[in-house]
DNA sequence: TTTTTGTATTCTGCATGCAAAGTTTATAGG
DNA sequence: CCTATAAACTTTGCATGCAGAATACAAAAA
């Protein structure tokens, strides 16, 4: 499944309708991780709740949320802007979710039900599709959804969650920033070996794969950092 | 309760020359924490916002922003309550928490500087003490102390803050069940061996140390929620 | 007595007003 | 021409008002 799952720890309390307003605050989100909004970027409350047809309160509290992700700075008396990419705090992140997606990967193996690894063994085939056609807007889409469905496959929520929003920051880089031709073509491989693991559900295996991968895409995503193919708003 | 002593909240909320009204919502914070406010109870705008002595604006921010830290559920059109202690959410925490510390211990014993480890040696010895006086409150903070501090040493701060933020669900349960004499017992020659690994820079030794110090606090934890030490609010 | 339905009350969620902090612009002095 | 300073403007942070949703309550029906 390629929707988002917007959700911070509140929404998996037993919500039966969201309030109107969460729509637009997703959409805020959005905005910041397609790289819409630039890094450093001022975000007015007046400006902003317009466009986004809310008012300021809630678009107040979205910011606050969205501080917590790591997506906006607060600065005080001065309002929010959009969070810099620093290349230091993004090592630090992946560092983190390396160790995450060990657990993933340990757990996945042991106790993921069929129907999800088939559904991820679907999703790598589609991505396997976007790449063949070079279609790296989907290709992103599907392999952020891969890793994601990995985590939920994981079976504990908290893991999937602390994951996702770790990820967020992450995925701002690599939305403003291609891969090489060779880079891809080594991701897809990797993805290849990380889906046989997991199908085998050799976790072992799955770990140090998972590892590799994540060291490679940490390569990438810093030397994307260092070339300055990253913008930032003055 | 909260609602037995209103005074003594609103007196210890000195009038700040600057509204800096982040001082209200830290307390808020402890206050669930600590458990004076039980799990599940109702947090009502108005009359809490009277009780910190600030209006319901940014308490309702605050609201957003505990939410996210796991510590209260949003209920729509309903508002907030105090999150409860779900034990198969607390021990996906704390799974979670598995997967970080080892990266804790491998990193700590790789980079932290020597000022650090003294600094955890001096606060163990402070909890050795408070072991010896029997003195469970100073225990547990010191207790904290320590495994924050450890979780700094890594040098890695979003490691140390996914860490603590996942922390703060767990530390309730703490708050509200009491250890068994043999479980502190052992608890403390745990931290014997984990202050010794780390001293050494012995980074193999404290990952499995961390993991079985850990596997033995989730034990104790799941065991209170099962005993139904745990009190909740109707 | 128990269940149901209509009504009153409470509470949330959002919009908006206001004071203070911050920023920009204009002006005077060097 | 450049710098310093002050006035005007902008923006945030918070308080509060209002509409609608949710709950509690009461009376009527089973």
């Amino acid at each position: 499944m390629l929707t988002d799952s917007p959700s911070s720890l509140a929404a998996s309390a037993p919500i039966a309708r969201r309030p109107l307003h969460e729509a637009a605050i997703d959409r805020l989100r959005d905005l910041i991780v397609q790289g819409e909004l630039l890094p450093g970027s001022r975000l007015n409350e007046r400006v902003l709740a317009g466009q986004l047809g809310i008012s300021r309160t809630p678009l107040r509290e979205a910011f606050k949320l969205l501080a917590t992700e790591g997506l906006v700075e607060l600065l005080p008396n001065r309002g929010a802007i959009v969070a810099h990419l620093d290349p230091e705090r993004i090592r630090q992140t992946l560092a983190v979710m390396g160790a995450l997606e060990a657990l993933i990967g340990e757990l996945a193996c042991k106790q993921a039900p069929e129907a999800a690894i088939a559904e991820i063994q679907a999703l790598h085939f589609e991505m396997r599709a976007a790449h063949a056609r070079r279609d790296l807007a989907a290709y992103f889409r599907y392999n952020q959804a891969i890793h994601l469905n990995l985590a939920e496959a994981a079976g504990n929520a908290v893991l999937a969650l602390t994951y996702r929003q770790l990820n967020a920051n992450v995925r701002r880089v690599r939305y403003m920033a291609n891969l090489s031709p060779e880079r891809w073509d080594a991701a897809v491989r990797e993805h290849d070996a990380i889906l046989a693991a997991l199908s085998a559900r050799d976790g072992t295996r799955l770990k140090a794969l998972l590892s590799d991968h994540l060291a490679q895409k940490t390569a990438s995503v810093l030397a994307a950092l260092a070339e300055r193919r990253i913008m930032a708003a003055a």
